[in-house]
DNA sequence: ACCGCCCTGGGACCAAAGTCCAATGTCAAA
DNA sequence: TTTGACATTGGACTTTGGTCCCAGGGCGGT
C-alpha cells in the first residue's frame, strides 16, 4: 500500500542527554518522528504541531517536574497522550499521574517492547481524540454561526418540544419558531431531527461517570 | 433534614486481621457500614447487596491478590470502586491498579484523612455508576419488550430516516411503519422524537476516547 | 381448534412540520 | 443615511407524522 504515513511524532522530554539520545534513536529506529526536550518549561516554550503526537515524560527533572508538567498541560488545555518514565519515582507519584490521565508509567529499566507499545497505545489514543475533538470543534463552529434567537430555539426543540411550544415558551408565533428552526436545520447541517438532537448531545455533552 | 441517611457499605479485604479490625473500626466511626473479609474469594463468595459500596482492597494477599480480585470483578460485570492499599507495594502494580480502573491507591502509612477521602470519593463514585447503570438498565428492559419488527423501526427511524424511507428499506407500506412507530414510542415512554434518539444513544453509547 | 402475539394493511382525518413568497421593524455599523 | 443582520409574521400549500377504526394471515402454544 502506497499510503503515505502520517507523520507521528514523540516529544521527549529529558534532562539526561544520554536518555535523550538513546530513546530518541530508538524510537526514530521505529518509524516515529522525534523531537527532544531538556525540561518541562523547554516543551511548553515550544510551539506544538498539529499532527498526531504523545509526549515520553521523565518524571524526575530540575525545574518542573513530569507531573507540573502533566498539570501544566491539562490546564493549558493542550491535551496529549502521556507516557512517563521514572527511575526512582515513588508509588504516590505513579498514581498521581495515572490520575491525571496519563497512559502508562514505566520504571526503569524497562524493556524496548514495553516503551514501544506504550508510545504506541499513546499514540492510538492521540488519534482518537483528535478525531473527536475535530469533530466537536467543528459542531461548536457552527453552533457560534447560530444567532441568539435560534440557539434559543435550537434547546427547546431538542429538548422535544413541538414547534408551538417553543412558541408559546418564547412567546412568538409559531410561524417565527418555524423561521428559525429551518435556519437552525441549515446552519447546523443537520439532515434530520435526530441528526440535530445527537449533535446537541455532543456540544452539551451529559456528566457521565468519570 | 429528617433523611434517612442511605446504607453506605465499605468492603474490606485484608489478609490481616489487626488490619481490618482497626480499619473497620474507623470507617464505623465515619458513619459507615463496614463488612470485612480475609481473601479475594471470600469476598467473591460472598452475596453483593445492592446498596452503595466500595471496595477497601489490600494489595498483597495469600491466594488470589488484590489485582487479580480487580480482575475478577471487571469480567464479572461486578463494577464496584476500589481503593488501593499497599504495605509493600511496587510502581506496576499501582499503575496497573489504576489502569484497572482503581479510584485511588494508598500506600502504608497513611493518613486516616487519606482514607476517609479516597473511600469518600470511591462511594461518590458508586453512586453515579449506579444511578447511570440503573437508567440504562431501565431502557435495556424497555428494549428488549420490542418485537423484531418495531426495533428494526426503532434503528433506522433514529438513524434519521423518514417513514417512507423506512417503509421502503423494510419493503413494507408506511401504514405498517406508522404503526410499529407508534409502538415504539410507546413502549420506550419516549415522549418525544428527541427523546427517543436520545434513548437510543444511551443504549448503543458511540465509542468515545479510552 | 382456539387464543394471543406479530406483522401487515386500508380509509379517514387531524396535527405538525416544512417550504414557497412577501413584508415590516429595529438597531448598529459603515 | 444607507446597508445589513436579526427578529418577526402572514398566507398558501405540501409533506409528514400520528391516531382513530377495522381487518386479514401466519404461527406457536394450550
Amino acid at each position: 500500500m502506497a499510503v503515505t504515513e502520517p507523520r507521528r511524532t514523540v516529544y521527549v522530554v529529558d534532562d539526561d542527554a544520554s536518555v535523550r539520545k538513546s530513546v530518541g534513536r530508538l524510537l526514530r529506529t521505529a518509524g516515529l518522528q522525534v523531537e527532544v526536550f531538556a525540561s518541562a518549561d523547554e516543551f511548553l516554550a515550544h510551539p506544538p504541531s498539529d499532527e498526531s503526537a504523545c509526549l515520553l515524560l521523565d518524571l524526575k527533572m530540575p525545574g518542573r517536574n513530569g507531573l507540573e508538567l502533566q498539570e501544566a498541560l491539562v490546564a493549558a488545555r493542550k491535551p496529549i497522550p502521556i507516557v512517563f518514565v521514572s527511575g526512582h519515582g515513588d508509588i504516590p507519584a505513579s498514581v498521581r499521574a495515572m490520575k491525571g490521565g496519563a497512559v502508562d508509567f514505566l520504571t526503569k529499566p524497562y524493556s524496548v517492547e514495553e516503551l514501544l507499545e506504550a508510545v504506541e497505545r499513546a499514540m492510538a489514543k492521540d488519534k482518537r481524540d483528535r478525531r473527536e475533538q475535530a469533530q466537536v470543534t467543528e459542531l461548536e463552529s457552527r453552533a457560534r454561526a447560530l444567532t441568539p434567537r435560534e440557539a434559543e430555539v435550537l434547546r427547546l426543540v431538542v429538548r422535544g418540544l413541538l414547534n408551538k411550544q417553543v412558541a408559546a415558551e418564547l412567546g412568538i408565533s409559531e410561524k417565527t419558531v418555524k423561521v428559525h428552526r429551518a435556519r437552525v436545520m441549515h446552519k447546523m447541517r443537520a439532515d434530520s431531527m435526530a441528526d440535530l438532537v445527537r449533535m446537541a448531545g455532543r456540544l452539551h455533552p451529559a456528566p457521565r461517570a468519570r
